[in-house]
DNA sequence: TCTGGGGTCCTAGGACCC
DNA sequence: TCTGGGGTCCTAGGACCC
């Protein structure tokens, strides 16, 4: 059985749980530089406010008049509560796997004839509970045989009514019930384009996705679409470790909070981009061999777009922060160009493969794991990023990242602890 | 002011080489 | 009858997810 946990609208929840007053507003969470909307809470959905990815600036009048509470990403805040909840739901299997800041996948084994003393229904709503009363996120538990039909149960659980946060597939019926009223574009890995192609062939809801012959789809899209067409009729294509399998390419990207037009912010910027994907890259204990470096201009530049990368490969793999920074500096000549106003910039880290598997090079003894680098992450881990890093990134940052509309970061700095009980 | 998220995987097609 | 390389590597962009 696999279970797949998720908290509802994860940014706009996590403002509320320590802020009491705006509990029952519409609350509103913006994406990185208060670019997009990212995150509405059940309220806003209601009003018909908040769509996903709309620009902030299109919609800002209409969530003012609306009398909408309006929050910049506080990554901080939803980090630390995103762990918390993971350590609670981690508790409740034998195997989990953090999907995304607020997804996390529960295994209880290969054995199908297992099922917890209280059953699953009960089993659901213990962790449903639990993780209300210890973390005050209220999420969504949907369980079934095969990952995507957890995923399928889950959307149920939230969206479907008479399920309540809950839903469990465990029989033929409740099956054929919860995927006849989802849309076959919400199952997973369907996404629109997809979904439009299966939308012209007459099928239009999970139900008949999972009753179309595997071959046809195979055909007519892709062997991950086959896939599904099978996991949704309880046939496990994504095994626990293909869900937990480690990746293949690990980027840090970002657009800044102004336009950069100089060559050693831009430098900064890459560098300290190359510092958290190296940093994720270790935590997965993994090294790459080759790294691509990028730096645009807006798209919508009336000047034109401007984009440029560079591929770098290494002598050998490698998961040495240094290394990856060495490697922006000899990029800059090229990807920098005067008269340009960058955008966006980041770093992708590739040809990565698992650290046992690794030779060490002799000719080139920096690729292996450095006693610098895990001191270095320990730091990090203990008292936020950042906490330690190295010169190359700069010590004054320009492009710093617009949150105008910042919530406390009750969890993470001492002066915004909560102290309600002042009140 | 003047605005437009971030991450991963996959692939078509161009550049380059022999 | 008509046609005329093939392989590798990188880049850009699409598709999907949250």
């Amino acid at each position: 059985m696999y279970a797949l946990c998720d908290v509802n609208s994860m940014y706009a929840s996590c403002e509320k749980v320590f802020d009491a007053s705006i509990r029952k507003k519409p609350v509103v969470v913006l994406t990185n530089n208060d670019g997009c909307i990212c995150a509405a809470c059940g309220i806003a959905k209601q009003m018909g406010i908040g769509k996903k990815f709309v620009p902030f600036f299109e919609v800002r009048d209409q969530l003012e008049a609306a009398g909408a509470v309006i929050r910049s990403s506080n990554y901080e805040l939803y980090a630390d509560l995103s762990e918390k909840l993971m350590a609670v739901c981690s508790r409740f299997a034998p195997h989990h796997h953090v999907y995304s800041i607020d997804e996390i996948f529960l295994f209880y084994g290969k054995t199908s004839t297992y099922v917890p003393p209280e059953g699953w229904q009960q089993h659901a709503t213990n962790i449903r509970r639990t993780v209300w009363k210890e973390t005050r996120l209220p999420i969504g538990v949907g369980m079934g045989k095969t990952p995507t039909l957890a995923k399928a149960a889950n959307h149920a659980a939230k969206r479907i009514e008479g399920f309540n946060g809950i839903a469990v597939i465990n029989s033929e019926s409740v099956r054929k019930q919860v995927l006849a009223k989802m849309k076959v574009g919400d199952v997973w890995g369907i996404g629109r384009r997809i979904a439009a192609r299966l939308n012209d062939m007459g099928i239009l809801n999970a139900l008949q996705l999972a009753n179309a012959k595997p071959g046809i789809i195979r055909k007519e899209f892709s062997v991950l679409v086959e896939s599904t067409v099978y996991e949704l009729n309880g046939v496990v294509k994504l095994n626990w470790d293909e869900v937990r399998a480690p990746k293949k390419e690990i980027y840090s990207t970002r657009s800044f909070g102004q336009r950069i037009m100089d060559a050693e912010q831009l430098k900064y910027a890459l560098s300290t981009h190359a510092e958290i994907a190296a940093a994720k890259l270790r935590k997965q204990n993994s090294m790459a061999k080759a790294m691509t470096i990028f730096a645009a201009s807006s798209p919508h530049d009336p000047m034109g777009y401007y984009r440029k990368s560079i591929f770098h490969h290494f002598a050998a793999p490698t998961n040495d922060t240094r290394l990856f920074m060495q490697a922006c500096s000899a990029a800059m000549d090229k990807i920098f160009k005067d008269g340009i106003r960058f955008y966006r910039c980041g770093v992708g880290l590739l040809d990565i493969s698992d650290k046992s598997n690794v030779q060490f090079d002799m000719f080139n003894p920096t690729n292996i794991d450095s006693e610098l680098m895990q001191c270095m992450d320990k730091i990090n881990n203990k008292y936020g990023r950042g906490a330690v890093h190295l010169a190359g990134r700069g010590i004054e940052q320009k492009f710093a990242m617009r949150r105008e509309f910042l919530s406390p970061q009750y969890t993470t700095r001492a002066r915004d602890f909560p102290k309600l009980w002042c009140v």
